[in-house]
DNA sequence: GACAGAATATTTCCACTGTCAACATAGAGG
DNA sequence: CCTCTATGTTGACAGTGGAAATATTCTGTC
């Protein structure tokens, strides 16, 4: 979206949008490859650029990642909220962000994982910060049914903490494939579903 | 533990116990320096050691961290163990458990994360493997406490998992800092400490 | 004690990484 | 046309993990 006014003359030296085609280099790579893979280098070779392009639009391989994480975490928002949608009944709608938070983690494990590797983003991008923002509103809006939180005592933060870390938690170990074992004594297709749904039902009675 | 019998003889080589040493360096950079810091080549020079010493005692760089990790991982089991010991309850010894798990994580983050950190460790190390096991053990012994599991359903494994997923998702975003906003607005020195007893008495009403 | 063989360390080399500085190219506006 | 500013490229640099060749030390057996 950069590209200003293209009259007549030929794309600007290599790319119409260098900072999109890096951007999605980079995302097809992590998905393909993991975070391993995302090198400042590899990432550059795949957009068909030198390696020190990506300095013009992000200054830093952080920057690029940030860029990347943020989009991440406008969709996982966005999945959140498709998730609540229509839901009016707070245990209902908690089992359906849950769900769509894991399952969101499950689909797009690099980036998941990308989201939370703190020591690979720079959180002074202002579109990090909102991305994170967005998504936090997306996670606590059910826990906040009932009734606005006046005072921020811990009390009243409890609920979407809790929601928050348990789902967290859940989807961290799966990806990590430290449920393993368990999903294994299980058996089956959808070990996992099983297992979340059973994990959501023992916090509730 | 490794040098067997020194008669006479100087050091040999270098060390006295050079696998000792590197781990004693890796843990202490880790401690200091966080994550980032744990290259083999920093770990062999603060031990006084040449760059490729490591390659004898660990093979590689990611089986010095997964010793380290391993070692992590007995301490957890061991506080985790210390913490329930005495407590009859289920619900007392869940808390004391819940708060041990993340005691450790906040006293050790840069080992916490480490262990965690899947693709920097070798899980086809045994004494890793044994490692996790037993913090594992020590992790589920509460929940267990009513009656053994025979058969290992998804309903029976629940309450492990869901005591898992939330101790460890709340002390992941927490060492991560992504709880800052909320305990800012809690206020006071050990405002985590209050947010996770609100969090634990959010789960059991 | 001498000596062979196994451990353990070191040095040297290689491919790769992120970042920086210098240079090249392209488009926009005077 | 000519400069200014983006945008890209090239080449250098210090750092990384790992492999190979070499050197040193320890151990066990004569």
């Amino acid at each position: 979206m950069k590209a200003s006014k293209v009259t007549s003359t030929r794309t600007p030296y290599h790319h119409g949008d260098a900072a999109e085609a890096l951007l999605q280099a980079a995302e097809s790579l992590l998905d393909k490859q993991g975070l391993e893979a995302l090198t400042l280098r590899a990432v550059a070779r795949d957009a068909g650029l030198s390696h020190a392009a990506p300095k013009n639009h992000f200054g830093d391989l952080s920057g690029l990642l940030s860029e990347l994480a943020a989009r991440g975490f406008w969709q996982l928002a966005a999945n959140l909220d498709a998730a609540r949608a229509g839901l009016n009944e707070a245990d209902a709608a908690m089992d359906a962000i849950a769900r769509a938070y894991v399952d969101f983690a499950k689909s797009r494990p690099g980036l998941f994982l990308l989201m939370y590797r703190s020591e690979r983003l720079d959180f002074n991008r202002p579109t990090l910060l909102q991305a994170m923002q967005a998504a936090g509103q997306a996670l606590s809006a059910t826990t906040n049914m009932r009734g606005q939180h006046a005072r921020n005592t811990q009390e009243a933060l409890a609920p979407a903490v809790a929601a928050w870390s348990l789902v967290h938690g859940y989807a961290m170990l799966l990806v990590d494939k430290r449920l393993n074992p368990m999903l294994r004594e299980i058996g089956g297709e959808n070990a996992d579903a099983l297992l979340l749904d059973a994990v959501l039902a023992s916090v509730k009675k």
